[in-house]
DNA sequence: GAATCATGAGAAAGCGTTTTCTCAGAGCGT
DNA sequence: ACGCTCTGAGAAAACGCTTTCTCATGATTC
């Protein structure tokens, strides 16, 4: 039997563009015109071209459309774990931002392992129209010499040397002093402060804004601890804090909170009565633990957004190599319930 | 200025297999065979080639290399919304099993336009070797005639009549049944279901398995409350529930149970002293809640990786139309400090 | 009425790969 | 030494589209 005869007949390959231009009776050339509205085609002629296109069910293969215009209408979007919500939110953001003006994005997730973001966002760049690197954890020199490579690039907490490369940072310095300065306040003068991942730049930042704050402040007594980022290091370290004495902490982010909220509630001590605690992010189960939450808010939903216009603002640029903006937050102190003048008992 | 040649010779086009054929001395046919090590080559030339690769940092181009293979590499998902913890996670699970095998997933979210699934879906399909179905709100109608187009397509949350697309989904009806038996045990006799989103098959499952409940358990009183699939609806469900006198609430999922216990709080009703309350699905954060959260958990994050599996098995197999595997999970309960018997007074 | 021009459709050349087809040359047997 | 097979590399086709180039046709102008 003639195989090479029933494969061709019979393959239930996808209708592609030559099958449109025999049923219309013209060439794919037409086709292709009529579909892109790119010259002028004769009316008659079009409409039995779309009328083909409509019967045959006729999509356009976006492979062969990207091999030919040179761009894939999608972007990619590197982040360190998916898992967190703050990350999820930026990608949600994006997401939706893009779709908007007809883009897809495809997520990479490093799962913190800074060797891989180098070839994930590589890799990306090269099935994409550009990249988004979220808070990348790679060394500065590192993200100095891939970024060129990644051109069409947003840094989202991180930014370069050079200026050509959009950024969205958020002051996370600031953002922790204000923080400190919110239970100075209220009357601690014991804090602790739970940190993040080691090579996470927004950890570094917080730590920057300690020694400023600690400079302004020389009559606070202020306590670094060890931690992570995520639910159960925050649990973890329930010891280690009730240990520490102090009467107000500054944990890493809202999930670290959350998990030490826990960790203090099974152990008996009340917050923000004992001990204050406060998180960052603001991310959107922050409000609703019990006691709501005291943190940092960091416009979470906008950065995503944000990011696809830098995108955008690139792409259609295309070129002209300009500088770009480097947009930076300011978080925004939300008091909540888990933060409250300490009990006045002398401390030990 | 000779234009065309400035272009031609300036243009920092990427490198591409003609370049390292060129500086190898040898064609792209050679090339592309010692890259993808499909024919044997001289190994004196192979080196070469490959030593011209890596000088001139040469990755082939996927969007080629997809035209030609007929295949990207590449998933699609879709989801109702992005923001929903439940979703997150089977994303991520998916996004990280697939990318143990060096494919990579492209995200999009419906924002629980129901119209907006089927278009979402074929796109993704036509830019990706299958697709991921995530709790689509469309008919049955619609999905039976989407689903055969979408053909390599996992469907979660959902079946087709045509047992050729892999579906996993989870035992709603069942879960809640437990959870209302739960309640009943513990001595609870009024209790009230907060629905979630009326398209949302698995809410018609839940109603369809408190239907059974209401069967076996004639002399419980269980009262319907219509809600939202979020915190928010949640939060604003307080009021109702305090008027129901009910003392066991059954929430839609973990998400508006939060949200509850979050409002019960602020007016000073005590859990699980006064109302106990359920949630469902068991996400992260359901554990870390004050109090911890009395939920089922289904498996969420299997679920990602499984149907990673299942899309695997189907692309693998490519043509033989075999029946495929249809999952089923069962909820397990989940018995945290949410849950408790009621206070002796007797209802009203 | 012939020369010029605008219009619009087909032919063909890309886009960057993989893969089949073809063929040169080396190695082997007789 | 001749022909045969076998190895391996280049030429070319294919993937599905867009776009430039080319050229026919009919309209316009003097």
């Amino acid at each position: 039997m003639g195989r090479g005869h029933m494969a061709r007949r019979n393959t239930n390959r996808r209708v592609g563009i030559a099958d449109v231009a025999e049923k219309a009776g013209v060439s794919h050339a037409t086709v292709s015109r009529v579909m892109n509205g790119n010259a002028a085609v004769d009316p008659g002629i079009a409409a039995r071209v779309r009328a083909a296109a409509v019967e045959l069910k006729y999509q356009p293969n976006p492979v062969g459309r990207s091999l030919a215009l040179g761009k894939t209408d999608t972007i990619g979007i590197v982040v360190p774990d998916l898992a967190n919500p703050t990350f999820q939110a930026i990608l949600r953001g994006l997401s939706i931002a893009a779709a908007q003006d007809g883009y897809r994005v495809l997520i990479a997730d490093s799962s913190e392992v800074t060797s891989e973001e180098a070839i994930l966002a590589g890799e990306a760049r090269r099935r994409c129209d550009g990249v988004v690197l979220c808070a990348p954890r790679m060394s500065d020199a590192e993200l100095e010499e891939l970024a060129p490579t990644l051109h069409p690039l947003v840094l989202i907490n991180r930014t370069t040397i050079a200026t050509n490369t959009p950024s969205l940072s958020v002051d996370y310095g600031q953002g922790i002093q204000e923080l400190a300065q919110h239970l100075v306040t209220l009357g601690h003068r014991r804090l602790v402060f739970l940190s993040g991942p080691e090579h996470s730049a927004s950890n570094r930042q917080r730590l920057v804004g300690l020694d400023q704050f600690r400079k302004d402040h020389p009559d606070v007594e202020l306590q670094m601890l060890h931690g992570g980022s995520n639910f159960d290091s925050g649990h973890e370290s329930t010891e280690a804090i009730i240990a520490s004495g102090a009467t107000g902490i500054l944990a890493f982010n809202d999930l670290v909170a959350m998990g030490l909220l826990s960790g203090l509630h099974e152990r008996g001590v009340r917050v923000p009565e004992d001990i204050s605690v406060t998180g960052f992010d603001d991310i959107p189960f922050a409000k609703y633990t019990t006691p709501p939450l005291t943190t940092a808010a960091v416009p979470i939903n906008e950065l995503g957004s944000l990011a696809w216009r830098r995108m955008r603002e690139q792409i259609q640029q295309a070129g002209e190599a300009t500088t770009q903006a480097q947009d930076e937050f300011s978080p925004r102190v939300e008091i909540r319930k888990s933060t409250a003048a300490p009990a006045l008992k002398p401390a030990s």
